[in-house]
DNA sequence: AACTGATTCAACCGCGGGTAA
DNA sequence: CTTACCCGCGGTTGAATCAGT
C-alpha cells in the first residue's frame, strides 16, 4: 500500500523561504507554539506550505538560540569523535553542540569536516609510510615484524592525528590499559541512560548479545550493525530539535551482555571485547570510515586483515568530557522515563 | 569581465517508528 | 490486529556563491 502525501503537493510552495513567511510562522509560534501539529500548522497561519517545510525551517533556521558561524576546534572534535562512535546519528551529535542543528552538523562533515581529515590522514599516511620502508629496511635482516605491530606502538594516534590527546584517550596509548578508562565511563553513562549491564555471561553462548528489557533478545551475530554507543539514543524521541537537548535524553532500556568466550573476557573486561566486534560487525559504518581514510583492506601495504588496530579501540575515542556532561544531564532527569526500542539500532538502515 | 568548475547549505524526499482510532 | 496518519531522521538535491583561469 501506498504511503499517503503528507499534504497537497499541488498547493504547496516549494523552495527558499521569503521573510513575509519566515516572519509570519516564526510570530504564530513564538506566540502559539506549533499545536503539536506540523501538518495542520501552514493553514492555521495562511502558510502554502508543507507542514514538514514548516518544521524544517523552524528547527534549521528560525528557532531561537541558533549559532549559524564557523564550527571551533572543540566542536570538530566531538563531532569527530561522535561520528566514530555512533555514525552518522546527526541528532544525536547535534544534542552535544546547543545551538547547531543536524542539519548544519551534517553539512558540516560531507563538505568540510571529512576532507580536512582526510587531508591530513594522507599526508601523515605518506610520511609514516616512509619513515616505515626506511625502517623495515634497516631491520629486515635482523627482526620480521608484522607491520601492524609496529604501526600500533609507533602511531597510536594513527587513524585520528588531529584529535589532541584528551580526546584520544588512554586507549589509544599502547603504554596503558587500553580500554578500561573511556569504556567504563561509556557504560556507566549507558547504565544511568537507564539500561543495565549483565556481567552474568554464563548464560550467554553468543558473540555479543544485546537484551531489551523488554526481554526480546538482540543478538549482534543476527544483527550485526550494531555499536553500543548506538544505544545512547532514541529512535522514538527527538534529541536534535529542542533547545535543552539534556532533558530529552533518552532513557535506554536494554542490557548488554558480552562475547561468551570461555573465560577469557570475564566481566567488566569483556565489554572492550564487545565493542570490538560490535564495530567490526558494522559493516556499513566500517566502510564508510575505510573510505574516509582510504584503508582498503590492507592492500596498501600499511594494514593487514586481522590486524587489532585503532578500530578496536574505537569506543575509546568518545570524548570523555561529553561523557562526563552527558552523566551529569542525566543525573538531572526524572526517572521516570518511557522505554525505547533498542531494535531500531541494529539492523542496516 | 566572462566563463567554468567546485563548494556550500537550505530545502526536499522517502522511509521507519510511534500511536491513535 | 490493522490502518492511517504524523513526526523525525538521514540521505540527497540543486540553487547560490566562491575561486580559479
Amino acid at each position: 500500500m501506498g504511503r499517503a502525501p503528507c499534504c497537497d503537493k499541488a498547493n504547496v510552495k516549494k523552495g527558499p523561504w521569503s521573510p513575509e513567511e519566515d516572519a509570519k510562522l516564526k510570530a504564530y509560534i513564538e506566540q502559539n507554539g506549533t499545536g503539536g501539529n506540523w501538518i495542520a500548522l501552514p493553514q492555521k497561519i495562511g502558510l502554502k506550505r508543507c507542514g514538514k517545510s514548516c518544521r524544517l525551517r523552524w528547527l534549521n533556521y528560525l528557532r531561537p538560540n541558533l549559532k549559524h558561524g564557523s564550527f571551533s576546534e572543540e566542536e570538530d572534535n566531538i563531532i569527530c569523535s561522535l561520528y566514530i562512535s555512533i555514525g552518522s546519528r546527526w541528532s544525536i551529535i547535534a544534542a552535544q553542540l546547543p545551538g547547531r542543528t543536524d542539519n548544519d552538523i551534517k553539512n558540516y562533515w560531507n563538505t568540510r569536516l571529512k576532507k580536512k581529515l582526510l587531508g591530513k590522514q594522507r599526508k601523515e599516511q605518506a610520511a609514516r609510510r616512509a619513515t616505515l620502508r626506511q625502517e623495515i629496511k634497516s631491520e629486515s635482516q635482523s627482526f620480521m615484524a608484522p607491520s601492524g605491530v609496529v604501526l600500533n606502538q609507533q602511531t597510536p594516534n594513527y587513524y585520528w592525528p588531529e584529535l589532541p590527546s584528551s580526546a584520544i584517550m588512554p586507549a589509544m596509548n599502547p603504554s596503558q590499559d587500553s580500554h578500561f578508562c573511556d569504556q567504563e565511563s561509556l557504560k556507566s553513562l549507558l547504565i544511568k541512560l537507564g539500561g543495565r549491564f549483565s556481567d552474568d555471561h554464563q548464560e550467554s553462548n553468543m558473540a555479543s548479545t544485546v537484551y531489551p528489557l523488554d526481554g526480546s533478545c538482540i543478538s549482534t551475530q543476527d544483527q550485526p550493525y550494531s555499536s553500543s554507543m548506538n544505544m545512547l539514543s532514541s529512535s522514538g524521541t527527538s534529541i536534535a530539535s529542542t533547545e535543552s537537548p539534556c532533558s530529552q535524553l533518552p532513557n535506554t532500556n536494554y542490557a548488554v551482555s558480552g562475547a561468551a568466550g570461555p573465560s577469557t573476557y570475564q566481566g567488566l573486561d569483556r565489554f572492550p571485547v564487545e565493542l570490538h566486534e560490535l564495530m567490526y560487525g558494522n559493516q556499513q559504518q566500517l566502510e564508510s570510515l575505510e573510505s574516509l581514510y582510504g584503508i582498503d583492506n590492507g592492500a596498501n601495504g600499511v594494514m593487514s586483515a586481522g590486524e587489532t588496530t585503532s578500530w578496536g579501540n574505537v569506543s575509546s575515542l568518545a570524548y570523555p568530557q561529553l561523557v562526563s556532561e552527558l552523566e551529569t544531564c542525566l543525573q538531572n532527569q526524572p526517572q521516570d522515563h518511557s522505554s525505547f526500542e533498542v531494535s531500531s539500532y541494529f539492523g542496516p538502515k
